[in-house]
DNA sequence: ACAAACTCGGATAAATTTATCCGATATAGA
DNA sequence: TCTATATCGGATAAATTTATCCGAGTTTGT
């Protein structure tokens, strides 16, 4: 469904939502260790988050990554997808056409299209914050 | 979404089914032409597919792919899906952890179990009769 | 029996995605 | 100012997916 990057991005950010919660900075290292994804390529994931303005980085000494307050509900699934995998997930034809559309259907267009539109819906309406208290509530499970 | 060589599969089972229901036999280079894909990768595609006993194939001259009647509302989209890509896009998690599920969920489970759950039941309800019958009647588009 | 028209299947190659390495640079603290 | 600790970013490598090539085998029709 998602690109491997595109997971990677989506438990950092979590995991980095939740120490921001708790006023705390995380480095890379420690990311990539609660995450269980090899370190080099999470940094190029994280320095695209912090492009995208998802998250915040800090270079030097004690540096590492955090997410501002004002982010913690603004910033959705949808922000994260968007920004490693494209909208092509939730907006592309399911068979791969460049001109599909309700003029021009190809044969799944109508069945696909709910499909994707119940996932925009959903990845654009679930806040960081929401899976970070479910996580914190034990509701839910980061790490296995 | 799928990968290609899936979109390939799905669109040379539409040709070749609506074919069928005329009675005629398409060769490789014919359907490559129509959907307009990579010949040699078709062919690798379309072996699978036969092994699956979605199409059947025929050697020699005259020979190529067909499916047979039995088979047009029979066959349905996970068929092709399942023999192709796996069963993983509408039975894995989100975030691709392996032991995922309702009693140790991620935390993106419950909103993309829904989804998930809502992908499948679409592709094993969806028939070929029904794809190819729509571009029969002009209601959907399969060659641009 | 032979030639033409096909698919089969193994070996490669190209393209993309995933992953690693390392020097450059920035920051905190002694 | 110096050192330890971080991220940044460019180069490269490994793995996977996509794509090509071609000889072998099969079938039809002559």
């Amino acid at each position: 469904m998602f690109s491997k990057a595109c997971e990677y991005g989506i438990k950092a950010t979590v995991h980095i939502c939740i120490r921001s919660q708790q006023h705390e900075r995380v480095s890379l290292k420690n990311i990539a260790e609660k995450i269980d994804s090899p370190i080099a390529f999470t940094a190029k994931i994280l320095q695209s988050l912090a492009k995208n303005d998802i998250i915040n980085s800090s270079k030097g000494a004690k540096g590492g990554y955090e997410m501002s307050e004002d982010n913690f509900n603004k910033i959705t699934l949808l922000d994260i997808v968007k920004a490693i995998d494209g909208d092509n997930i939730y907006n592309g034809c399911g068979l791969g056409y460049k001109n599909c559309n309700a003029k021009k259907p190809c044969p799944m267009h109508f069945q696909f299209k709910s499909i994707r539109d119940d996932l925009k819906k959903m990845l654009e309406t679930t806040t960081l914050q929401e899976l970070a208290d479910d996580i914190n509530e034990g509701t839910s499970f980061l790490v296995r």
